[in-house]
DNA sequence: AAATTATTATAGCGATGACTACATTAATAG
DNA sequence: CTATTAATGTAGTCATCGCTATAATAATTT
């Protein structure tokens, strides 16, 4: 029952909602890239100064972390709710991509996907960061196939997972959502072709 | 017979030899990206003073794009010979994209293509020469398939290149030549399905 | 030999990057 | 009211970026 929200602490109050500052920064961040985005840039942003800025997130890293973790919640593919054990397995892949598609059309001045875009960045820290987010959807896909196709799911989850990359890169150099749709399918239709040809568990 | 290689000319000759830093460069600019590059790390590499280097290309991106006429050259895949009009669409498709892998896994300090990486950097002049490079690389695909099946090349073109886009990023992010020729082949697979169930012209 | 020309080496410019020292302000705690 | 605490705004630091002014040097041309 501790009041998290508006805790009364001690101090001068922020004027800022970091909460807030960090749903602020994902755009800009979503929109130029992280190495494109400067400390400058987000603080001009916020409307706040350097200092209150590294007091709140610590480094640029520290607001990307939080980004990553803000994004992995709101903005990323619903990989666990497309992924459906009562469905067939090559269905769900096949609809984690168009989702994908359309995800990474969604925003046209935010395209592409976040993580996948960060995992390319040229600081080791922030990039350390979102190739862990990556890995970590990576093996929901080849747990979720390994589980009724054992056999196929490291290069399925491969092949999937590089598509996905291509999307991103097609859908940040101006694709469009028929076209990125249209990938998507026609590598669907690969997994169906893979999967049609082995036998479930 | 007028001397190019070794002209004598007027004013105190080179210490170095453009070709070569053009070479020299290129492995910089593969291995770490046009960002991640500085001209004091060029300079460094070819033992030069930075006037020396701007007296030979201009600028940075000077010296990218004369990197990207030497790749399209010697490093790139040779399209035009991959797509060949005496064989079957699919399996000339196929062929371009495992020889992305192969190409792409070829020099394990140097993976991905440079092209396709240099598409996302962050200058403009730059990656707006590295996406001329890219997008005439998808007519060369784009008229081959157009050639016998005008109807799927849009579609199969955005396809191919998506892959490749995927390929390079996985070649970066450390995926095996195994693995990137297994996801060459699983989209392969797809591109022969589309065109087995469409009339050659 | 003198003039011309092009490249060299030294040294540094202005802009921008991430980040911080310091004094001030605004809240709570005693 | 005073002390404490944690934010704030001002004004920077230091490193690195791409790039260049200047003068010396080494070749050809006349």
């Amino acid at each position: 029952m501790s009041d998290t929200e508006k805790s009364r602490r001690r101090g001068r109050p922020r004027r800022f909602d970091p909460d807030e500052a960090v749903a602020t920064a994902q755009q800009l961040f979503h929109a130029r890239g992280y190495d494109a985005v400067s400390v400058a840039d987000v603080t001009e942003a916020l409307g706040i100064n350097p200092p209150s800025f590294y007091a709140a997130f610590g480094n640029k890293a520290g607001l990307y972390a939080r980004i990553l973790d803000h994004y992995a919640k709101t903005g990323a593919i619903p990989l666990t709710d497309l992924l459906r054990h009562d469905r067939p397995v090559a269905d769900c892949l096949a609809a984690g991509l168009e989702a994908a598609a359309r995800y990474y059309a969604a925003d046209p001045k935010a395209t592409g996907c976040l993580v996948l875009e960060g995992t390319r960045c040229n600081d080791p820290e922030a990039r350390s960061a979102a190739i862990a987010y990556n890995v970590a959807a990576e093996e929901v896909i080849r747990d979720y196939i390994a589980a009724r196709y054992p056999e196929e799911a490291g290069r399925l989850t491969d092949f999937v997972s590089s598509t996905m990359s291509g999307l991103s890169a097609k859908a940040r150099h101006g694709h469009s959502l028929d076209q990125l749709l249209a990938t998507a399918r026609l590598a669907g239709l690969a997994i169906k072709q893979v999967l049609a040809a082995s036998d479930p568990l």
